[in-house]
DNA sequence: CTTTGACCTTCCAGTTGGTGGAAGCCTTAT
DNA sequence: ATAAGGCTTCCACCAACTGGAAGGTCAAAG
């Protein structure tokens, strides 16, 4: 299989699967022309990271996941401490972007949002003690 | 003042108050020895980024918002078309993570965690048909 | 036989919003 | 005199790609 036959089984963009072929995620052998050959195996890898991309899994958890599945010895316990320690990832930044939305939503329920200058959203970001809603860097990923 | 006091005063770190100046957000004057010099007004203004900035408003938003903070007959309806705008994303990125945790939740449960090697999570990231949670990629910022 | 168009290749640069570090002034205190 | 701390610039790096240029390959159509 060339290139742009797993991107459309995989749902992968080709740019994307060369990034990932640069940085030692998937090894695709090499035809006669210098295109790559893509076996089902590298198929397979490919669709499973879409997948733990779309749950949100760094690259470096991919990694590790793509590590345990293809190790037929693994323990399930150690995929889970991965899948546990994004979960936790994940409530962080609904918290995080919850509070946010608090904030914005009520600041815009006051601006009256006409012709008129005064606006207690613009007040809020001129005056409030930054790091009330969240002392730390804002949502990082 | 110089940028060890408006970092403390604005709580930005000096790093990033020197990045705000690279891309035009603040433009202080300098002292004859070339350190930057901050009067009230660029601590107001960088006090204001770090707020907005922690609301998750994107450095361009930043940018126009700040632009109409300065501009005393500008229209309320302008900041709130920007907030409303924002307040779109956010919930959008909610949803997301919302049904990444949803996955993710179950996937867990689903798992022994033991030493077998038996893995619903695996099972899951190599089977399911991506894009299933989450037509786009994953969340971004 | 050539040309068109769709694929494929590599490489370089840009994105967002900073952060880290090196090398080297400036200032103040000891 | 020198040490500490603050300031300067510049360059490189992070994640995770994406866009585009310049050029090779291949199959079908004229």
């Amino acid at each position: 299989m060339n290139i742009g036959d797993v991107a459309r089984l995989s749902g992968l963009p080709a740019k994307t699967i060369r990034y990932y072929e640069d940085i030692g995620l998937v090894s695709p052998l090499r035809s006669t022309n210098g295109y790559r050959s893509f076996r089902e195996s590298d198929l397979h890898k490919l669709a499973f990271l879409n997948r733990a991309r779309s749950l949100g899994f760094t690259i470096d958890d991919c990694r590790n996941l793509l590590q345990l599945y293809e190790d037929n010895s693994r323990a399930s316990a150690d995929v889970k401490q991965i899948a546990m320690e994004h979960l936790i990832h994940i409530d962080a930044k609904i918290d995080e972007l919850i509070e946010m939305k608090k904030t914005l939503t009520h600041l815009v329920h006051e601006c009256a949002g006409d012709h008129r200058p005064d606006c207690p959203i613009l007040e809020d970001l001129a005056t409030a003690v930054s790091g009330e809603t969240s002392p730390k860097r804002a949502v990082s990923n």
